[in-house]
DNA sequence: TTGACGCCCATAGTACCCCATGTTATCCCA
DNA sequence: TGGGATAACATGGGGTACTATGGGCGTCAA
């Protein structure tokens, strides 16, 4: 077992927080994952829309490829492929932290994930979520169901 | 402090021990584990809620890296690879060990575990365990009456 | 104007560092 | 073998830096 470089490893999105969203719709970006950005070199943030959840996909420009390359593996003669570029990058909303680590909630992430007045952060590795508190514990036992699942049909387990 | 000797076996996470929490909400972990974290030179812990058990999987870096190796070889725009990530990454947190050997029980923890004045804590081999000491007790009773059946042989095992 | 947004400051709560204390375990010596 | 000295450990608490959160005010544009 030997030590791979720390910033290798300090350097992704991981755990989870809820925020409040103040009367001015602000809402502070958990200290660890603005530390995170910094040290990714991010200069600003892009938020998409998920795909098929009701939560936004945070991230830097390389999450724009990560969305490009899922959407390049429709056919590009279908309405979908259409249809998700322009889900995707319609209204991209773009996400300016503020000199005290907060970000703006705007109409359009509430519409889509239901948040109303806090934020549950999410790290995804190289990305983070932002999901309405009650709809993430939903999602959440989905997931775990879906695991245990794949984990007593192939009987493999990561341990 | 250096343990000579017994290489084999003190650098493995064994036996346990229920420590108290305290009025800041602070937990030693046991001094056999913080030396085997120290031997194996974490700088940081990581902490994962279990899949199908009220308790919190604790261990180095190693544990992490080992998921998201697992994760590479899926098709990262399938429903597990999400799935993966989003447990290993949206369930997990590092713990930080303080000068003393603590570490400080977040809510985050305690949802899942139940936790709330004592931490039962359980060695595993290369990783350990936090649990709820009543839990604790209840799944070894369960461990243990699963054992029995298996070695007594009586019952073809359940399907 | 009004309302959205940037910048600044204030404050409560939390996390972390350092030191103290009591208890247990270990060792040494009579 | 027993008993005291000593070391290691879990636990408690004080002070401090950091974080989340609330709010004031000025700017800019509709």
């Amino acid at each position: 077992m030997r030590l791979q470089g720390l910033q290798g490893v300090m350097d992704r999105f991981l755990s989870s927080a809820v925020n409040r969203i103040d009367a001015k719709g602000r809402v502070s970006v958990p200290a660890h994952f603005r530390a995170v950005v910094q040290k990714r070199g991010y200069q600003e943030l892009y938020a998409l829309r998920g795909l098929d959840i009701a939560a936004m996909d945070v991230g830097g420009l390389d999450l724009l490829d990560r969305y490009e390359r899922r959407i390049a593996l429709e056919d590009p003669f279908l309405q979908s492929s259409d249809d998700m570029s322009f889900f995707c990058h319609g209204d991209g909303a773009f996400l300016k932290l503020d000199q005290d680590g907060r970000i703006t909630v705007t109409d359009f992430m509430r519409e889509h994930t239901g948040i109303a007045d806090e934020v549950a952060f999410v790290g995804r590795g190289d990305f983070f979520q932002m999901w309405e508190p009650g709809r993430l514990a939903t999602y959440g036992a989905q997931v775990r169901a879906r695991l245990l699942q794949l984990r007593q049909g192939t009987r493999e387990r990561p341990e």
